[in-house]
DNA sequence: CTGAAAGCGCTTACAG
DNA sequence: CTGAAAGCGCTTACAG
């Protein structure tokens, strides 16, 4: 088998039927108003020829397609996550989904690629849809669910708790007995980045340890962008003795500088990070974490999209989940300084 | 902003902008022949309504659209490790990714979906399409490239070298001093299920160890079929001392079934798997398994349909890829028979 | 340089 | 119960 011809059309059917197109339209679609034997007929054209409806064609023609989309930038550990969630949410729904990722990895033809991919789907192809962390405030003619916005954003959405996560790692930190801790922010037009950050300089408040912008360190999420920063940070003549990064990404960024310099983690340094990827538990020592399930990111997004797009949701349409502090051996007392 | 009115179609473009949609399009695909006043105006009446050109509309109607389809049944993490490598492959590449699923996990529905999911999106919407694991031999109008392909099938296609890691795999145990090792197969219809039974087979000839086809279960790749099969084998008055399954899922199905019946692994029995997931490195024990790099699946199988839209391949149309043994701590020797 | 018209594969009133 | 025709949003010869 393999590359055949054309692809069978709807009008070949209906050739072989010797009916036209509008009757093998009814009865792909089950309407009523054929006589049994038409449908006889039609459905074994159907079958001899293998034909399929064409999806573009149908999705064009009508205003309802039972296709969600999902709209999302690179495709990374947490996006694997992310979709399970909403496959599993999706599941016997009647929905089937569409993922639309555009080829330009950490490209500049990047800025904007969520608006630009929603409106190419959402015109006709998608009856709503996802979009995984954008670079900015999106619009749609059809419903959207945005995991993680930008901060402002007004669209219906699913986040984690940061605020409260980023408070728990750091006092966790501080209960070590650290004092001296260094940031690596995410890109800031970001809630979660933002959050992440406010987390931290409140837990420091809290205890009364002041902020020192020198130990802040502004990246964007992307794992590559954590590393002169570390270099950065770990270089000065009074270094941090722990490091917070906004993400599992970025902090696995730093447990490599750390290694380069020849500082040994937890010994002379403590990492600990934001996300809860796979990664995290693999590297070595594990990485000290803030689980913000990607999973359920996912699932309660795709059940927010599916009861927005069949018009029954009554609830609130921004969604915040918990989070929990995973404790792994990336984080222990300063050397120093001796636990409480 | 969030959801607003209709879509901005080319029409409204056209009217905006006082031209006809024919030299909208022009400007759109930065056809020849328009003036510089009229591209001009076209420009920013596109940008005054935001407008996007429907992937539909524009797919329907041209013969190419430079995004390429990758269809699978379910979504797992084997499937996002695919998805990184087919990402990695089209980087920069000037093709987008669609990837369609359908929400009915396990269902009944499913025979079939990837011959119905291939006709519906490479009618108009994708230059050619990737396609996971599938039930049967697949055909389209447009290239297709298999990822573990079903057995006898002549579709260009990328699968891992089973045989030998499967061979691979029972060596290892029977070097440990294991004589009676089970065997839990995977679908098999598929090609990859087919070679990982005919390595086990062979590895145990070579040995001298005849074949007990009582400690053969037949499973289907699917986590759950292998409960059963497991408590059939454990169950036995004579149970094997390894049980060797042919994918990870199962064998980590095997792993809990152990538990529940008391077996420590690996003291009272060893586990072994195939693919390398990454929940197996998490296990506990860390599960002793066959890695297949799903990655390079996908990157290859991305790069061979990449070539083959492009018409530029000249190289085999079915490529197999190295495995390799991960040895972790799910295989120890027999309690009864201490290793050579 | 620009527009009117046909057509991609479908669906849906509208006639009959 | 069935078909001819219009139209979804585009692109592309074909005229002018």
């Amino acid at each position: 088998m393999a590359e055949v011809g054309a692809p069978v059309t709807m009008n070949d059917v209906a050739r072989a039927a010797g009916v036209s197109t509008a009757t093998v339209s009814r009865v792909v679609n089950g309407r009523y108003g054929v006589s049994a034997s038409t449908i006889a007929q039609v459905r074994s054209a159907i079958e001899r020829l293998g034909y399929e409806s064409s999806l573009v064609a149908t999705s064009l023609r009508r205003s309802r397609t039972n296709v969600l989309g999902l709209v999302t930038h690179s495709f990374q550990s947490y996006t694997a996550e992310v979709l399970k969630g909403v496959m599993q949410a999706l599941s016997r729904s009647g929905f089937d989904l569409i993922i639309y990722t555009n080829s330009d990895l950490y490209g500049t033809y990047s800025e904007g690629w969520e608006q630009r991919h929603l409106t190419r789907l959402s015109g006709t192809l998608t009856d709503g849809c996802i979009v995984v962390t954008p670079w900015g405030e999106v619009r749609s003619s059809t419903p959207v669910v945005v995991i993680d916005p930008v901060r402002g954003s007004t669209v219906p959405s699913v986040t984690a708790d940061n605020l409260t996560g980023a408070i728990s790692v750091v006092e966790h930190l501080l209960a070590l007995g650290h004092r001296r801790i260094g940031f690596i922010a995410g890109r800031s037009s970001l809630e979660a980045a933002w959050s992440r950050e406010e987390g931290y300089r409140r837990a420091l408040a809290e205890a009364g340890v002041p902020v020192d912008l020198a130990l802040i360190g502004r990246g964007d999420f992307n794992p590559d962008s954590a590393g002169p920063l570390a270099h950065a940070l770990l270089d000065r003549p009074d270094p941090p003795t722990a490091v917070f990064a906004a993400s599992d990404g970025m902090a696995l960024k730093v447990l490599e500088v750390a290694k380069d310099l020849g500082l040994s983690v937890p010994g002379d340094l403590s990492v600990a990070g934001f996300d809860n990827i796979p990664e995290s538990a693999l590297a070595e020592p594990g990485l000290t974490t803030v689980d913000q399930s990607m999973y359920r990111l996912g699932y309660e997004a795709a059940h927010l999209l599916k009861s927005l797009v069949s018009g029954e949701w009554e609830g609130r349409r921004r969604i915040r989940l918990p989070t929990s502090l995973v404790i792994r051996g990336s984080t222990a007392p300063p050397k120093s300084t001796p636990g409480p």
